[in-house]
DNA sequence: GAGGGTTGCTAATACGCATTAGCGCTAATA
DNA sequence: TATTAGCGCTAATGCGTATTAGCAACCCTC
């Protein structure tokens, strides 16, 4: 027994009056096949458990079995502060509802000791292996670990899309950022609109790369006007530079900066969108936290965080691969995308 | 070896010519009291550590040790939807905080479907015992449960004050809502304040009975005017029966009632704290939130958490009983506790 | 060159569970 | 009555590691 008293099968057996083995047998079903135990013995085994509120230990039932019926999910940031609360908790709440479903408990990595400011997934002790198989979040990946991930055989689903690893596929549940931000393009070119401003990188993570290739793709021969790769800077220099670009529509990859370039833009009597139509690539943050709908699209990330943890218990349960899934992300009409400014017109 | 063929000690015992102790030993550091292993030999065996890539299996180094280094998280309510994230997000957050520190994982009790309405720690198969010890939230706890929690050996610590059952003590970590009810009662009596209204139950979570006690402590002879006992009702009614009572200053218990009635009171001209003042009692949600900057006091939630995953790691460990442990909450001057309002001074 | 100490390693065991071979028993069959 | 067949259960083993007791060899010391 760990420290305390914690009961072990042969306590059980102990008090109802048969061997380790039986208990076991009892808790693991009814396998009609091996040693049959009748239903009055069964019954006083069951009965000594829920007296007792025995639970298997799960450390050793996996080391015997192999398998625990436990997933875990590591986060690469802490996955409940308050600036990340947002970004991960649909997630979370995604694979606690399939996991709740599919009969798995989950468990959350956090043992890891961050080195660096970012969490290694492969300490000297590399936890992973506690749970059956690993959900992975993270706005972006350690390339390396992802190597590793990827040669070895531990089931592993990414939430968000991954680069393949020379030539391996890594196996994910993504959004489609390139498609859902293309639509985007699309609905400001039907409305007039030439002069683009993308605020936003264009490389770093998967998710950056595919917004920048659905705008770049979308726009064609056109060539944005104006384009800030720095995000999160201070909202004055952004609008600056948007206005002096003569840009009459800007693309912000983080609704954080559309947020405080349209309050800003207001505040100066700017119209939105009268005189610069504004449209984010991803909803983050919820709806009321700022008043303004914005023209943007819905990243499905409950649905993304359910999809991958099934298809993590596929590739646990049936020792297959994975696949790579995109989710279509819904678009939102909303207020900040109109038509092109009239002087602009004009011209 | 779990799936297919992973390298254990005895295949690094056997590439480096000794046996599987030897190599548990040099993995361990060194201990100079046992068994001590010359440089060279170590070294080999290191060396072939290092070609192989191999890593210790933590499931069975877990076995071995006895102890499965993993703290569960019940909620009583579930911790992920939106409603309640803003509440328990904190919670989470200082947990997820000390278990990393502490070098434990995290597992999410939040799965079990709730059957008639509340989560039930005991259902037929407890998963808690999967953990090493439980954290355990929610505003109302369940005290049949808590009865059998606290009969039993199990290590928990709640967070939040909880009354004992019989004679026996929870082992808990709270905060003081009495002392900072009482403090912002003070402050509103040094204003002048004479008339009080009460927004809140009296009696149900002991959250609410401390409130209370502490409110009617600090007033002393003094008797409230008006008091709804009823929270989260409709805001024109709570707005009229507190003028009705003739208070100058209200007392909520929901930030959320205080923000819905504040906002109603301006949209009537009524100045807020010109003409009423408002104090809510603890801060639940983000200041952003709403745009007044309330007079309440701040509940530590982090600090909460983490002093609760601070004891119930030395329960584990140590295998104590625990303790009841009060932490202070800060008072926030903010901006809708002011003097009393003319027309009752003239009085 | 025998007694005693140290060094360097290993055999054995425990951890809690799942699993399998097989034992003792009764009932049915030859 | 002897033989078989099945039932109900248990002893034994393995999973990969940590840990301890202890063995063999060597070095001193007198």
């Amino acid at each position: 027994m760990p420290p305390n008293g914690r009961l072990t099968q042969r306590d059980i057996a102990r008090l109802a009056g048969v061997s380790q083995a039986t208990v076991s047998l009892v808790l693991n079903g009814a396998k009609a096949t091996a040693g049959r135990i009748p239903d009055e013995t069964r019954e006083r085994v069951q009965k000594v458990i829920r007296e007792t509120g025995y639970v298997a230990d799960p450390i050793a039932r996996r080391m015997a079995k192999g398998l625990n019926r436990i997933l875990g999910v590591f986060t690469y940031e802490p996955a409940f502060p308050n600036a990340q609360a947002d970004f991960f908790a649909p997630f979370l709440f995604g694979i606690e509802e399939m996991a709740q479903q599919l009969g798995y408990d989950l468990l959350l990595l956090t043992g890891a000791p961050a080195t660096r400011g970012k969490r290694k997934i492969f300490d000297e002790n590399n936890r992973l292996r506690l749970a059956d198989g690993c959900v992975i979040l993270g706005r972006e990946f350690d390339r390396e670990e992802l190597k590793r991930l990827v040669a070895g055989d531990y089931p592993f689903v990414a939430v968000g899309r991954r680069e393949p690893i020379g030539r391996a596929q890594v196996p994910y549940v993504g959004a489609d950022y390139a498609a859902a931000t293309a639509e985007l393009v699309q609905r400001a070119l039907a409305k007039g609109h030439t002069k683009f401003a993308y605020i936003g990188p264009k490389k770093g993570a998967e998710s950056s790369i595919d917004r920048w290739a659905g705008f770049s793709r979308a726009l064609g021969d056109i060539k944005p006007v104006g384009h800030i790769t720095e995000v999160g800077g201070p909202a004055a220099a952004m609008l600056d530079a948007i206005r002096a670009s003569g840009a009459t529509v800007a693309f912000f990859t983080e609704v954080a900066d559309a947020v405080v370039v349209e309050a800003l833009a207001r505040s100066q009597n700017l119209s939105v969108p009268g005189d610069l139509s504004i449209v984010a690539l991803g909803a983050h943050l919820r709806p009321q936290q700022s008043g303004t709908r914005f023209t943007t699209f819905v990243v499905p990330r409950e649905e993304m965080a359910r999809q991958a943890t099934l298809m993590l218990r596929e590739r646990i349960e049936t020792n297959s691969a994975g696949t790579q899934l995109l989710l279509a992300c819904e678009p939102v009409e909303g207020d900040t995308l109109g038509a092109i400014p009239k002087e602009t017109r004009r011209k």
